[in-house]
DNA sequence: TTCCGGGAAT
DNA sequence: ATTCCCGGAA
């Protein structure tokens, strides 16, 4: 039993290793040069379930086009979902909207320091409200991300599912005991979760490099990649669509989801009803002018996209093709459609895999 | 080519 | 317990 000793607490040798560390090791990222809180929350909210090289350009371009509370609040969705295209996660861009306002309208336009008061606005949960509160206002609070819970895990030899029931717990007391209370607070949190993402890592950890090898449970055990515990269970289900890229006068026809269609609100290329192994040119122009009442010349398979969207991993088959006649838009029962040149795609909300299709028709 | 990591809401 | 996505490591 490793009991709490004068070297270990707050101010012994493992926090001034650990920070040391980071001070020598830390990445340069955008959201580490700014204490403007609104900026820290936006930063918070992309990283959730998304990697740091993806979000560094997107949170530029964001504050760019929406450098405050009061920018974002007054926006419109199809603008903010259009930053966020390709993310992944949409809800988290409305939710992200949503706050903005609740930001505006409740607390002034300023970003609240509390973490309780930040847990109250709409996409932020434990992590992201105590992350907010200990990096832009220095709050002792213990934000535990999957970086930091890896780090605890191994350092504490705290095995178990980290993301609910008693490991969660087990994990979320020693965070609290760890942070700070009279100033670093984010600095020591950062710190955590960088180790995590530098040195700790889940499949192979780097021990040799790690500051806190010696005081690590894990590593001491000689099997750290052990800890936490069980990840995902289920392995996604394979599944396959086809999609039609319809151009006319050097527009593609997109269609918007509608309720209950994922990612909601979002535009696509249209997917046709085909199954996708018999899908042939001769196939999908039959349907594309039986559904929609548009006739096609050039038909032909452009070639395959894939991607995931959680529990089913997705193969798209793209058919390209050229309108030559039919009505402007679809029947209104078809949904709602727009044309839009490839170069103002950008514009729009789209998915990640409508901007892999846009690729794939960029390089034709 | 497959596999895996990563928060919040309901 | 289930739903939301993507990119990069292996």
């Amino acid at each position: 039993m490793r009991t709490k000793t004068t070297a270990g607490g707050i101010g012994g040798d493992r926090h001034r290793s650990l920070l040391a560390w980071y001070r020598r090791h830390r990445r340069d990222l955008p959201w580490r040069r700014t204490r403007d809180p609104y900026a820290i929350l936006v930063s918070e909210l992309m990283l959730q379930q998304t990697r740091v090289a993806v979000v560094e350009d997107r949170w530029r371009r964001f504050l760019e086009r929406f450098p405050d509370v009061e920018a974002l609040a007054g926006a419109s969705a199809d603008d903010v979902l259009a930053l966020w295209s390709g993310l992944g996660y949409y809800r988290r861009a409305r939710q992200l909207h949503a706050a903005a306002r609740a930001i505006r309208d409740r607390h002034g336009g300023r970003v609240p320091a509390e973490a309780a008061r930040l847990r109250e606005l709409p996409g932020v949960g434990a992590y992201t409200a105590a992350a907010v509160a200990s990096i832009a206002f220095d709050r002792p609070e213990p934000p535990v991300d999957g970086n930091a819970a890896r780090v605890l895990a191994r350092w504490f030899r705290l095995r178990g599912d980290a993301r609910s029931g008693p490991a969660a717990r087990r994990l979320a007391r020693r965070a609290a005991e760890l942070v700070p209370r009279d100033g670093g607070a984010g600095e020591w949190n950062q710190a955590l979760m960088e180790l995590g993402a530098l040195v700790c890592l889940p499949r192979r950890p780097r021990c040799g490099a790690c500051p806190v090898a010696s005081s690590c449970g894990a590593a001491a055990e000689g099997r750290p990649e052990r800890y936490p515990g069980p990840g995902r269970a289920t392995r996604p289900v394979r599944e396959s669509v086809v999609r039609a890229a319809l151009e006319r006068n050097g527009r593609w026809l997109l269609r918007r989801n509608g309720a209950g269609e994922t990612p909601e609100g979002l535009f696509e290329f249209p997917a046709l009803p085909c199954p996708s192994g018999r899908a042939t040119p001769a196939a999908v122009a039959r349907l594309v002018e039986r559904r929609w009442g548009w006739r096609v010349e050039d038909c032909r398979e452009l070639g395959t996209v894939r991607h995931q969207i959680l529990a089913r991993s997705i193969l798209v088959r793209v058919f390209a093709a050229r309108v030559v006649a039919g009505p402007a838009m679809p029947p209104r029962s078809a949904g709602t459609f727009r044309r839009v040149a490839l170069s103002r795609l950008s514009e729009l909300p789209v998915s990640g895999a409508t901007l892999k299709i846009a690729r794939l028709l960029a390089r034709r």
